[in-house]
Formats: C-alpha cells, structure tokens, sequence
RNA sequence: GCGGGGAUGCCAGAGUGGUCUAAUGGGACGGAUUUAGGCUCCGUUGGCUCAGUGCCUUCCUAGGUUCAAAUCCUAGUCCCCGCACCA
C-alpha cells in the first residue's frame, strides 16, 4: 500500500520535489531572474574557483557552489543587484595526460572511462582535449542548474587556448606582468625521466609518489691534480672529517668538469651533465685504485685516508661519501668494521703495516654537542642500538634521528674554527656560503627517494634552465600585497595568520610548463603557462565573458585589454561597454574556496590582483571552508562515499541536499554531510510545506495575546541572529536559526494553543523567505501556493522588529517552564507515595510570574487539571487544606 | 622540523571568568495518544540523594592564577591541515 497522503483537503497530492525543482528552474530561466546587468543598485560579485573539469562534478563541488549560492541569494534578497558567474577550467597537465593516455590506449586510463559509463567508441573520442570540454561542461552546467545555483551562465567560459578570447586575456595578462618586471626567467630542479625526456609529475609517477628533489652539497677533496668529490646533506660536519668512503667494487670516472677535473661514479657523471655541468669523460678508475690514498679534506685541509666501505652506492650522490664517525652512524659503523678487521684481512686488502697503523690510530673527533646525545651522537645511537654491520637497515633511521637532533639542537664545539659555538642550523648556512666562496663546495640535487616513471624508467632531477618565474618572492610585490591583505575581509578571520604566513614564505613560482593545455607564453611559445599561474585574476573576464564573445577577435589585442580593464587608451564602442560593465561589477565582492588554495590560489590571486589592478579594484573579501567529508569521512570511491553531484540528485532533492550541505558545517572545520541530514531536512520541509499550505488564510489583525507576543518575539530574535548569521557566511548556524528553531518556537506555539492568524501568516511569509536562500525550489512553490506573484528569489528579506523582541517574556516563559517542570516532578513523587486510585491529591508549587498565565494553559502543559488562586485568603487556595506549606501572599497553584 | 587550527556529555556542536551539568539538534530509553506506527506530545539521558529547588564529580592530562575557570596562564599528550611549481 502506498503511503496515504496527509492532505485532508481536495486538492490532489502535487508535492513532488522532483517536479517543483524542474518548474522553477525552467521559470528562473525564462525569466531571466539570474542574468546580471548592471543598473543603479548596488552590486555583489561572488563567485568560486572554475572546478577542473576532468569528470562529473562531486559533492565537494556540490557543498562550494551551494555556500556561494545561498551567499547569492541573500544578497539578492536584500537588495543588491548580484552576479554569480561560472568559468571552467581545463588548464594543466591532468586532463592532457589522460587525453594522451587514450590515444595510447593505455589499459588503465580506458578503464576510468568505462567506469564512468562511456561505451568503447566513446572512450576514444577522449583522445582530444577538447571532447573533454564538450563532454563534462554542459554536463556541469547541468549539475549546478540541477542543484539549484543562481548562475549567469551567458558569461560562462572554459579555458586554454582552445577558448581563443580567454587565451587573448591571459596571454595580456603575461604581457602585463613581463612589462612589470614580474616575470623573471630562472633555473629550478625537477624530476625527470631520461627516457621520456619530460618532467615526471607526481601523477606520471609508477613509484616515488611525494618524492622531490633534494639539495645536496658536493665536497671537493684534492686528490693530485684533481678532485674527488663527495656528496654530503651535512657540510656542517666538516670539522669531524677522519677519514675518506669509496666503494671498492664500484667504477669510477675522471672527468673533467668546467675546468676542473673531478672524480666521481659513473652513474653520477650522466646526472652532473642534466644539472648543467660541463662534463667530459676522459678515463675509468677502479674503485679499488683509490684506497689507501690520502686525500685533502676542503675548509680544514687536512689530510685523511680513503678507505673501502661497502654501504657507499656508487648511484647515490656522487659515489663517494666523506666519514664522520661522530656524527654518521654509517660511517663510525663502517669504521669501526675496518679498525676491527683482522690484521690479515686487511693484508689481503693490500694494506702495509704503516697503513694498517693509521687506521687503527683514527680517532673520533666530536664536533657537535646536543643535550640528548652528548657529543658523539652516532656513536651512542649506534651502541645503543646495537647495529653492527653496514647492512642493518636500522641505520637509516638511527642516521635521520642524528641529523635531525644535531640540527635542531646541536651546537658546534671549539675545535670548529670560526664556527665554534655556533648553533649548528646557523653554521650550515655559513659554512656553506663560506665553501661556496673559497670553489670548495657545490650543490647538486639528488631525489629524496626513489622515483619510477611511468615509462619504468628510473627518473633522475634536471636542471632547467630556461624555466619562466613569477617573481613572488618580490619584497617590494610582497609589501603591496600585505597592505591589500590588510584591506581585506576575510571570513573567517582566522585564516589571515595562514595568509600572512604565507606571504612571507612563498617565492618565486615557476609559472610555465614544457606540456599540458593551457595558453603559451606569448613570448617564448614553447612554454605553456601553469594552470594555478593561468587563474588569478581571471574573475575580472567574467564581467565582460559574455560581451567579448560578441566582438571580433582579430581585434582583441593587449590594447583591448588594456582600455577594458585599466582604462588605459582608447576604446570602440563596444568596448566602452565593456569597461562599464566592468567597473560596474569589479572588484568582486567575494571569492569562496577550500582551505587547501590558502597557500597557493589564493595568494596568488593577490598578488596578481595588486600587480595588475589599481587598488580599488583588488579583491574585497575571500571566504574560506574546510573539506567535505561525506558521512565522516574523506570522499574517497574506495570506501564507497564518492558521489557525484548527479548521482545524489537522483535520489535526493536538490533542496534538501543544499540543506543538508550547509548543516554540514562552517568554518575551517570539514563539515561533514551526511544522508541522515538529508532525510531530516525533506521531512521538516516537507511538513512545513504542508502547514504553510494550510494555515495560511485571509484574517483580520487579532489583538495579540501574550502567547502570540511571546512567539514573535522568538521569531525576531532568531531572524535577528540567523541574518547576522547570513551576513558571516555561516550558513550552519544560519540555517539552524532561520529554520530548525523557528519550526521550534512555531511548535511551541501551536501548543500553546496559538492561533492568531494575523501572527501565523507573518510567521509563514517570513518562514519561507528565509528559507529561500537554502531551499529555493520549494520556497518559490509555496510563495506562490500562498498567492505572491513575484519570485521569492527576488523578494525582500524580512526586517528584524527589534522593538518586538520581549527579552523579559522569554525569561518569564522560562521560569513557567520551570514551574511546569516542578508541578511535574512533585506529582510523579506523590503519585508514587500514594498510589490510591481515586485519591484527592493537592499540590503546592511556588509559582513564577503566574499574573501572566493562565489555568487552562497551565493544565495543558502538566496535563491535568490545574487551578490557580491567589494566596490572599488562605482558603481560597488549598480548600481542603491539604497542600502542604503554602506562604500567604504569593499565587500559587492547586493541581487535583 | 616549520607554520596554522583543534580536543566539550552516546554523537554532532554552542559556549571565552560567576547566571554552566553546560544551548541546540540527533540518537537511546521511559511514558502519553494510537488498531498500529516511521506522525505528534511529555519526560529521562554523570553519580549520589530525595515530599521538593541538596551534595559530589565533570568540558584531553597535570600544575597554576582567582573569592570564582570549560573559559585565563604554564607544561605535556593526542588529532587535523599546509610546507609549493600540483589541480
């Protein structure tokens, strides 16, 4: 049987979210209720970062356009003339890569697709770029439609140059910038297969995933006319030098680097030459030629022994490794095997006896001090430990604990020279600026782990030298954009330590690629410009997105934008129109985002806002939230809670979704959304739905009682914090307001038998408004179920009646509640005492402020029959006298 | 390691010196209504005590400041996020 509808009245049931979404969606568009034109209100500009468009849009999406949405709205509804827009965005490497991997037909890639839904013949048309564009922005248009977003979409756009009036604008706005000085060119490291000849992505990677390239230093020790070299984290260690590594089986090279000749592995010598060495091979040298040599060690020119060790990996570094028993686990290791070797071992090592005796005579020489370690840091981890050979994996940890302690903490010792004393964080720097100087040290990257390409080659780090930069490192860059941080509003306020954090720490940002779609440098058009690096200031197009479509492109260039955007020059007519949209709608208003772009889009955004812009027109304010969790927990398709925003439409109505959205959560927290929510949300709704339908009738103005005084004034109140609410984009709370406990006071209200028509029909006008912002569907339904003729989307927001919030009745009505409470409690005690049926009983409860209640009101509440007298005469109030301790001149009630 | 944010009752989540056993919502439990209930209503939900507004113990832990602390200070423990060239 299907579930009898609740309508006692004629009408058939209609109350179908599914159907009123479609009908006001299809109204809004008719109506062209979103489309923004300026006029002579004020504005609001808001809007999101254009999602990426690499597949159907998911809850995450869903939860951002859903706070921007209900922002708009709001505003909408107080007056200010709004424009939500929305772009999309395709530039980078992501969408490429898998369009490349298609063409390939690579197995893993074609299996995402089917996973998707698409057919085979489909799958190949994803190949192209551009079938990604055609596939998933109308798709997303649909989605946010769907859900109810408030969006302009003639000025929608998508990016790349395969959308050639946006290609224009960026390609200007890197003009702009080079004009400036901002785009330096510069060299930086980057993972790279030798193979593929391209930069390996953290997604391209089959293994090494988070792996980066690593600063090194290279240590050069005179060996003759030439130098071995060794590679070291830890220049700082010098002082402690004893001795010299080299791995007895390995193969090792002279070549000639520069104009130096340098001895090191051969593995090492291919990545010299990617790092921008001048290399030239000129002979072999056997690992085990070398030992028993001295060499000189660079800063403290002393001269130490080379020694085989058998952890030295000649594709580590340079193969060569410099010990430091004091402070390197490896090495006191290494050491202590050698000077613990049998004495014919080392014969047959080839040894004499002088030499063997200076091995034995190597004495540890502390260097670094730190509380936790004392002064031999490696040698007490070691024992500690009890590690014993080379090969103990342990070492690697025991190593990195040593490092970091003696980093942190450690302070050098006296025997450091000029060093000495110094905090050993210090020394680095100094030291290694000092040996950079004196031709003795260089730096050398090397991954910080082990990196596979895709290909199953193993990568390597490239010097690129021709990289393009913007410079954010800037002093003079970065003061502008304090200051217009400064200026800003920023919801919450507490992510403005992270922003100025982040202003301090962030440098020059390589900002084009060797691949990927996007605009090329206009310059050098080799490059593509980075995706983060493409979207900064692209929330200006969107006020001319939809009028740049109509004029001739050949007739865009830098001096179009120029007149357009900084009213620079002169300009068609056309274009005058475009520069008054845009000084109409700019700067924009607010720019939403997750938490995760504080650091990178964010900031940017900034910056390039305080390069390019006049100062009225940088951004007002940035809004920031945490990270949708779906049923408390990160949105993952492993765990089985990744949704797309149309999958949850099929189930769920846009309306309750949205609700359930912004119940979620606010704030830097990840708010978390959970399908309880959901079914919460359509069953409230739904009743309200229901009551509004039925309740609102014709009604003269009724006196209003206290009951009725007491329910607006709760009504003013929580429209009164819920606006305020509004105003923050806290929409958590707002809604909880504005919402849940209005439908709780409205409860309250009917039972107290409440119903004053004039003040129900107040209630159910302002009810649905302040719905409207998070369910806007049925809001515009029930307007006009209750005969409005305009949008509700365009209705005002109510005003507070300050003058009818009666702190001092709520307070009164709080103490009835507690008069309620201990009629209550004292029964239930008697009740059990007596446990007579039929019994006569009379209470005594001392009453608060019982001149404003009444009996009727009273017995409904404790359910049974209650009196009220005044405790004049003594009685009136106990007749039988039976009510126990009664104090005279007091009201007091009798309950029976 | 550096930087930022946190830790509140079964759960979520308010609360920044007294009005705090701590809002509100959800859950659970008990009761009322009911043919029945997923509707609605009332109540309970730290412990003890109870013919009545009482006592004790609680807001991560340990100290401290104060007449008074969930709230301020100090130390510690644990959790989340970011640390880049990637959307």
């Amino acid at each position: 049987m299907p579930k009898k509808s609740t309508f006692s009245d004629s009408e058939p049931n209609i109350f179908s979210f599914n159907e009123i979404e479609k009908k006001w969606q299809r109204r809004w568009e008719e109506a062209k209720v979103f489309e923004a034109v300026p006029d002579k209100r004020n504005k609001f500009f808001i809007n999101f970062p254009y999602p990426y468009i690499n597949g159907h849009l998911h809850l995450g999406h869903a939860f951002s356009v859903t706070r921007v949405d209900v922002a708009a709205r709001y505003k909408r509804m107080n007056g200010f003339n709004v424009l939500f827009p929305q772009g999309w965005h395709c530039t980078g490497t992501p969408v490429w890569a898998a369009a490349q991997r298609i063409r390939e037909k690579e197995e893993k890639q074609i299996q995402i697709m089917k996973t998707m839904g698409f057919s085979e013949k489909e799958i190949l048309k994803f190949g192209e770029v551009k079938h990604w564009m055609d596939t998933f922005v109308p798709a997303a248009q649909e989605d946010l439609s769907r859900i109810g977003a408030s969006v302009d979409w003639r000025r929608s756009f998508v990016t790349t140059d395969l959308n050639p009036y946006y290609d224009k604008f960026i390609r200007w706005q890197f003009n702009k910038l080079r004009e400036k000085g901002l785009v330096v060119k510069g060299k930086r490291p980057v993972v790279w297969c030798v193979k593929d000849k391209m930069v390996v992505g953290d997604h391209d990677r089959a293994e090494g995933e988070g792996e980066t390239p690593q600063e090194y230093y290279l240590l050069k020790f005179k060996f003759g006319d030439s130098y071995l070299i060794a590679a070291t984290l830890r220049p700082e260690t010098v002082f402690g030098q004893t001795n010299f590594w080299v791995n007895p089986d390995a193969n090792y090279v002279k070549a000639r680097i520069g104009n130096e000749t340098w001895i090191v592995s051969k593995e090492c010598l291919d990545k010299l030459e990617l790092q921008e060495k001048d290399t030239k091979m000129m002979e072999y040298i056997s690992g085990k030629d070398l030992i028993g040599k001295h060499c000189e060690a660079p800063l403290i020119g002393r001269k130490i022994m080379i020694l085989p060790a058998r952890f030295v990996d000649p594709t580590m570094g340079t193969g060569l490794v410099t010990s430091v028993p004091s402070d390197a686990p490896y090495d006191y290791i290494a050491l202590r095997n050698m000077q613990e070797m049998k004495e014919t071992e080392k014969n047959k090592l080839g040894f004499s006896i002088e030499q063997i005796e200076e091995i034995e005579d190597i004495e540890i020489i502390p260097i670094i001090k730190t509380e936790k370690y004392g002064d031999k840091a490696a040698v007490k981890v070691v024992e500690e430990s009890g590690v014993v050979n080379q090969e103990d994996p342990k070492l690697d940890s025991l190593t990195q604990e040593v490092y970091k302690e003696g980093y942190h903490n450690g302070i050098l010792l006296n025997n450091c020279g000029e060093y000495s004393g110094m905090k050993v964080k210090e020394a680095k720097e100094k030291m290694k600026e000092d040996m950079i100087k004196k031709g003795l040290l260089e730096i050398f990257y090397e991954l910080s782990g082990k990196v596979v390409c895709r290909c199953l080659t193993p990568s390597v780090v490239k010097i690129v030298s021709d990289q393009w930069f913007l410079k954010y490192g800037d002093k003079e860059w970065k003061e502008k954009v304090r200051k217009e941080l400064e200026g800003m509003k920023l919801y919450p306020d507490l992510v403005r330590q992270q922003f100025n954090y982040v202003i301090g720490w962030l440098n020059d940002w390589a900002c084009t690629h060797h691949h990927g779609a996007g605009t090329k440098l206009p310059w050098d058009e080799h490059w593509v410009i980075e995706s983060l690096s493409d979207s900064t200031i692209y929330m200006a197009y969107y006020t001319i997105a939809h009028l740049i479509k109509e004029y001739p492109l050949d007739k865009i260039d830098d001096s179009f934008f120029d007149y357009v955007l900084l009213g620079e020059g002169k300009g068609s007519k056309e274009m005058d129109k475009m520069r008054k949209e845009f000084e109409y709608w700019y700067p924009f208003d607010v720019r939403s985002s997750g938490k995760d772009l504080v650091q990178n889009h964010l900031s940017f955004c900034m910056f390039n806002h305080a390069a390019i812009f006049p100062e009225k027109h940088w951004p007002k304010s940035f809004s920031v939230n945490g990270w949708l969790l779906v049923e408390g927990d990160k949105m993952s398709k492993s765990k089985g809670n990744f949704f797309t925003i149309r999958q949850v439409l099929e189930k769920h109505s846009a309306d309750s979704v949205r609700a359930g959205l912004m119940m979620g959560g606010e704030g830097l927290d990840d708010p978390n959304f959970g399908f309880a929510n959901v079914e919460i949300v359509t069953q409230k709704i739904h009743g309200f739905f229901e009551f509004a339908r039925l309740n609102y009738k014709k009604a003269k103005k009724a006196e209003l009682s206290r009951s009725d005084r007491l329910f607006v004034s709760s009504i003013n109140r929580y429209l009164k914090e819920g606006s305020e609410a509004m105003e923050n984009m806290m929409f958590r709370t707002a809604f909880d307001k504005l919402f849940f406990q209005m439908q709780r006071v409205l409860k309250e209200y009917i039972n107290r038998g409440g119903s004053n028509q004039g003040v129900l029909n107040d209630f159910i006008e302002i009810q649905i408004k302040i719905i409207a912002p998070f369910c806007p569907h049925v809001a515009e339904e029930l307007w006009n179920k209750i005969g409005k003729k305009e949008f509700i989307s365009l209705a005002e927001w109510p005003q507070v009646e300050e003058n009818k919030i009666d702190t001092k009745l709520e307070e009164s009505e709080k103490g009835v509640d507690k008069t309620v409470a201990d009629v209550l409690n004292v029964l239930s005690i008697v009740k059990e005492k007596t446990r007579k049926e039929g019994e006569k009983v009379y209470v005594y409860v001392m009453p608060f402020e019982l001149e404003h209640y009444n009996a009727e009101l009273l017995s409904r509440r404790v359910q049974k029959e209650v009196k009220i007298f005044a405790v004049n005469d003594k009685n009136k109030y106990d007749p039988e006298g039976k009510a126990g301790k009664a104090k005279p001149g007091k009201p007091g009630i009798y309950v029976e």
